[in-house]
RNA sequence: CGCGGGGUAGAGCAGUUCGGUAGCUCGUCGGGCUCAUAACCCGGAGGCCGCAGGUUCAAAUCCUGUCCCCGCAA
């Protein structure tokens, strides 16, 4: 088995912490990974350089790394691929669509781990969106990629409890049972044990690209809608309102019950360590935040220094 | 050199415009009140005001340089 492992070539592409997850256990499984592709480095914060982090991780193991700007138009890299033969591609998180001259290019096809029970949940923000819609369950699905937008057939398939849990908890989770999970179904792709299903397209739901704007709350919606935003959007672009025409951002809240005592946005009642605010439907107390200019903080300690009141203000716009 | 905010006690902030004995809330330590308390009262410790130069009788404050943190835009 390992020796079969070590002669299967294995392109990899991916960009974020959930692919670079799989790519590690692909480096631990000793694959022969001839090529690890990621997205372009991007400008980061005030200017400084950001790699993904499947770039990191590749070139930590010597490995070579391509970054198409667009693979679909790359044609130079599809010949590069073309002469590398790999037997299979494995993709993760990639965030670039493959066009279907490179789908076409391993004999054992293009493998794809996807943050989610397939058919629910196709798409972008697959994990974003299980946080959205309060499940309590998802997963990762192996898949056997095709044109269309995550609509392959469905090989393997692993559930995880994710209540309560926030984005970098979920990804964590679900990059690390999807790794697992990987290197179990390669070797059944490699000797033609792997069952083909196809997906329920008559059950399939989509979870869409998020927006910077996503994250922007009124507080005109339930306490609890809130909240899971803040979890769902916790890592990028974050929950975040306006208080005196400065953004905050919410890290950690919890719902109170009970109905709210003023306008969506306004200050319910102040303490020690938190506020709360009215939302909609019930009240959102606010544990952890960050006003702009300042680091992410404990309600506890903003107080401190600010001279937060009831009937105080939260806003959608800033002016 | 993309735009902007900030570095002052363990934490969060004020003070800088207009130089003149270092302030607030919380924490911490000691004491008191209380059946009791994260409550209340009294008292104390804790600062080279990011760093380096300059101006001045005098700099947290004005000038110059530098390091670090954060938000936005990409």
């Amino acid at each position: 088995m390992q020796r079969r492992n070590k002669l299967l070539k294995i392109v990899f592409m991916g960009t974020p912490e959930f692919a670079a997850c799989s790519l590690r256990a692909l480096i631990d499984a000793g694959y022969d990974i001839p090529l690890v592709i990621t997205q372009p480095d991007r400008k980061g914060n005030r200017n400084k350089m950001i790699l993904s982090a499947v770039k990191q991780l590749a070139v930590e193991n010597g490995l070579e790394v391509a970054q198409p700007l667009r693979l679909r138009k790359d044609e130079e890299l599809k010949e590069r691929l073309r002469s590398i033969a790999p037997d299979m591609i494995v993709v993760a998180a990639f965030g670039q669509i493959l066009p279907r001259d490179v789908l076409e290019i391993p004999r054992l096809g293009c493998i794809n781990v996807h943050g989610s029970l397939l058919p629910d949940l196709r798409g972008a923000a697959p994990m974003q969106a299980a946080i959205l819609n309060g499940l309590d369950e998802s997963g990762v699905t192996i898949m056997k990629m095709e044109e269309g937008l995550d609509t392959g057939d469905m090989i393997s398939k692993v559930a995880c409890d994710i209540r309560g849990r926030n984005i970098t908890e979920v990804t964590k989770i679900l990059a690390e049972a999807g790794a697992q999970l990987l290197v179990e179904t390669i070797p059944h792709i490699a000797d033609g044990t792997a069952v083909y299903e196809k997906q329920d397209d008559s059950k399939s739901s989509y979870a869409k690209m998020i927006n910077k704007t996503d994250g922007m709350t009124d507080f005109s919606e339930p306490a609890e809608a809130i909240e899971r935003k803040i979890r769902a959007y916790l890592e990028w672009p974050a929950c975040y309102s306006y208080l005196d025409g400065l953004q905050v951002k919410f890290y950690r809240a919890e719902v109170l019950e009970g109905e709210p005592d003023g306008e969506p946005g306004t200050v319910s009642e102040t303490g020690k360590n938190y506020y709360v605010i009215n939302c909609s439907e019930g009240r959102l107390k606010v544990l952890e935040q960050q006003l702009q200019g300042k680091k992410r903080m404990s309600a506890g300690d903003f107080m401190r220094g600010h001279k937060l009141s009831a009937g105080d203000r939260f806003t959608a716009q800033q002016d």
